[in-house]
DNA sequence: GATGAATGAGGCTTCATTCAT
DNA sequence: AATGAATGAAGCCTCATTCAT
């Protein structure tokens, strides 16, 4: 999975299930134990299913395997759950922009990240929409508001830097627009249409900015 | 307003307020008894500012300055509630839908449409954000299925409609290319970036369609 | 149907629906308007069906075709409806007694009225299900305590002035014997077995009490 | 107390304050603890002083000094409570029947048997309506079905095992008439009569089944 | 006679969290 | 690290009853 695979404000940089197993271990979650591992794991997978409100530490503690006693030793509280799987993406992403420094055309650059962003959105429905459902249920959105500004923040950079290549003057602009539409394709696709032409779509995105012409008047 | 004043999926043609007061009494809502309208006003403010799961049948009573009993008198469920707020709007657009027909030249059309909307989301934030919360609360999504899909398929057509009259052979794709930039900017201004420059992002997207060029290949 | 219909302590005189219909029409309910009689059927019918406590007013007023208010303004309460079955089927059975007195040999009469309970307990099972539960359970016990005692007496006095001609010195422990038996009966057959042979176990009785004798030591 | 204390369909084995307490301690009880174990007691005891529908949960949180939560930490719901005392029961008439093995002769049997179940009457009338009452209530009977069913019958083959040494010919018949006297004179003692004599009709049915004659043609 | 809006107490159940072991 | 008994607040909903019309 290449570096630069999470740029979206509702898009993330990877499986969040793995976050949570074999790809973590080494670096962040290592001194993490199973069992709190697990509950990660397992109160991700329910949140995204339930969503947040509708999942109570029994639930998370059947799926998981594990007493209620335990879940409290790890965690604080049902929302230090929460900030807890949100942290251990948002931490990913920094550490992923921090690595990511292509020296290829800019275009390509946008090409390559439209090309992931598609790719996760089709293999992660569960977890894009589990980021959105936080982001707009008014309870959790505010235990996570920094991290989503945080998020926000560093997505538009990352867009930004490649566009501020193309067009300095008009990199804001473009940023947002750019953003926009893939945010506006993801939600659409995950929540509004049933049959979504994915596909059909992403080609002319890739189509649009391949050959972007800048009138920078 | 406009009768074209909204198109959105997460756009909707009108203040919701409004549907439960002034606005319906005359052709729709006329034989509501009062407290009912009430209840209605009050859920739908609270379930955009607290979201659905999070505001209690207590908490519209007290805000309603109405008791429990009635609430259950004029609903079945909390749950029913919701489908009936759901359903107003719904059924206003649908009414709306069908009672505009523009002459205009198609690429003032979409320029018209894409103002009403930018205006519509200025000043009802707290109701969009409810749609949203609604889409991707997994339970309330569940409840409101039907209603989401059909929704969608009208705003659809409708854009589906206008693009018709530009690239017959296109109007699919522009379509969804349009809605995923309205809806995605509905939803990096609504929730996403703290600073949103929406006026500029408006104005960009207007000088896109005014002047819109389609390569028929 | 016979003015002997009724004996028993869990047994009782006709079948109610008719009570609350045509047959009293004439000398009992004949000024009880249309509406308050549908309301005791209605109600009979469902405490029987799912008992007192779980009958709402509002069950008995949709199956009934009434308002609330209405009910409210024929019955003090829900359970002076109650009370009001019951007083009508409880002074049927002080008229029916008053209007039988039977010539026939006492044996007979023990034969006839053991014939008679057994029809109605085939054709009035849910009645008789409603006189079991009501008396069993304490909150509808407490309110109709004195007529089921008043009943109990009546059914006892009645089958004693048969074993009197019988036998003097045991009328009271045979009454008590034979009442035994029936309300043993009925309860087997009611509430206890799924294959009652009740055909078997009557002719059993009436060939004992046929050619009962007596040894009067 | 007799291991053959109990075989009737409204009567059962043994005191059913006893199960909960002392005298399971050692064989089937042995883990429950002591709050659940207190719930059951005072939810029996409730039960049968008010009906299953009238004792609500706060009323034997209240009694059992126990609170709202720990209730549904040891039970499912109200019903399961309800469930548990009579499997409770039944089990213990299972266990005692397979216990149960008397060499004596087949009348002193049933003398015995009508000896153990009069004195149980007067010793718990409480629980003895407590079944009546289940059985009566058409909510609870339907919970209950199976169980009431299943006691049934054990009772019945109990019965009718020892009619079998007299009359195998009629032991059905037997067992039938049997089984109604007891429950007759059971019903007619706790529900009906305010002074019944039932040591009179006691000393009435020993004697009967003391010196029975069968006739068998 | 008749309606149904309105009330408020109370019922069952769920849940996050704590704590002794 | 791990368990599960225990708590109490709060949630949704039902219900008998009253009252203005």
């Amino acid at each position: 999975m290449s570096k630069k695979d999470s740029h979206g404000s509702i898009i993330s940089y990877s499986k969040i299930i793995d976050i949570f197993t074999d790809r973590m271990v080494g670096f962040v979650l290592i001194s993490m134990s199973d069992k709190k591992n697990k509950v990660l794991q397992i109160a991700t997978k329910l949140f995204a299913e339930k969503g947040f409100e509708n999942t109570s530490m029994v639930n998370i503690c059947h799926e998981a395997n594990v007493s209620k006693g335990l879940i409290y030793h790890h965690f604080k509280s049902k929302e230090s759950i929460l900030i807890e799987i949100f942290t251990g993406v948002t931490n990913q992403m920094i550490e992923m922009k921090t690595a990511s420094k292509s020296s290829q055309e800019p275009k390509l650059q946008l090409v390559q990240l439209i090309e992931t962003i598609f790719s996760q959105l089709e293999h992660d429905k569960a977890f894009f929409q589990l980021n959105l459902n936080i982001m707009f249920q008014p309870s959790t959105r505010q235990i996570l508001k920094e991290q989503i500004e945080q998020r926000a923040s560093l997505l538009f950079n990352s867009v930004k830097n490649i566009f501020d290549q193309i067009s300095l003057k008009k990199s804001d602009l473009l940023s947002y627009m750019f953003i926009a539409e893939i945010d506006g394709i993801s939600l659409n696709y995950l929540s509004i249409f049933n049959e979504y032409p994915l596909d059909m779509v992403k080609e002319e995105l890739i189509n649009k900015y391949k050959y972007l012409r800048i009138n920078n008047d």
